[in-house]
DNA sequence: GCTCATCGGCAAAACGAATA
DNA sequence: TATTCGTTTTGCCGATGAGC
């Protein structure tokens, strides 16, 4: 049973009304991840359904006070199945285990019981170079505005250019409440910036798309700082 | 001990974005 | 508009581990 809270079915019913996705995953996590934009092939005219039906389904858990299916194995023919390992969602998942200090269970997704994710552009394409980007002001606006989104005490960027933090343009501080306090390099492409808020309680990590070629010492590193911060946020709520 | 399947890592190609 | 630059995707190869 979930009783759900007033800022999730505002987040919801706005959805349904200006037809915009929502997101999967625990809705009462503290952790946020979000993406670039779900990778669906035009022709896959069922996923694409899927997608566009989400607020619409999230009205129907909290008509229910349920909540979807967050724990199942991916088995052979899933979606998520051939490119495990390497795909988006094999390394949310990675991370989270990393975060929660849990054991890898091959092909397995339980992330989303610690985890909300959603994407910052509201428009899936297969190749996020392709993807209209048109609406992601509109989208940032609606997370800046959101009190649902801006409870989450850690949110990871994981969109790369499609935020931007630089000399003059400071999106992530704006949108979040947050400053830049550190920054880790790997590789050209492998790389992750934190941010906090001036309480210290809200952590903010802007990093690039979670897929392949993302080193493990990048997710080993990104993980501690998180659950070092999960942590932290322990002591505040028990004083 | 061998074979097959799977995963991770590297490198190159492909593609936009930025720049001039 | 041409060129350069940076990022993501793809394919390939080797390491690892499970099953026979």
């Amino acid at each position: 049973m979930t009783k759900h809270t007033e800022e999730f079915k505002e987040f919801v019913s706005q959805g349904i009304n200006k037809e915009y996705f929502i997101g999967i995953g625990n809705p009462y996590a503290n952790i946020l991840f979000v993406g670039k934009e779900s990778a669906i092939k035009k022709n896959e005219v069922e996923r694409m359904s899927q997608y566009l039906k989400n607020a619409n389904e999230w009205r129907g858990y909290i008509e229910n006070n349920s909540c979807e299916i967050l724990n199942y194995p991916v088995e052979n023919g899933h979606v998520l199945r051939a490119g495990w390992g390497k795909n988006t969602w094999s390394k949310y998942q990675k991370l989270t285990d990393i975060i929660f200090e849990k054991e890898m269970k091959p092909f397995h997704v339980d992330f989303l019981e610690n985890v909300f994710t959603t994407e910052i552009n509201d428009s899936p394409e297969k190749n996020t170079a392709n993807a209209d980007k048109t609406g992601l002001n509109e989208r940032k606006q609606l997370f800046k505005e959101s009190k649902f989104i801006q409870n989450f005490p850690v949110v990871v960027l994981a969109c790369s250019n499609y935020i931007r933090n630089n000399d003059k343009i400071r999106e992530i501080d704006k949108i979040f409440g947050v400053k830049f306090v550190d920054g880790k390099q790997y590789t050209s492409a492998n790389w992750f910036y934190t941010h906090y808020s001036e309480d210290g309680k809200k952590l903010v990590i802007h990093t690039r798309q979670l897929s392949a070629n993302v080193k493990p010492e990048l997710l080993k590193d990104m993980g501690q700082i998180i659950r070092q911060h999960l942590d932290r946020i322990q002591l505040f709520n028990n004083n």
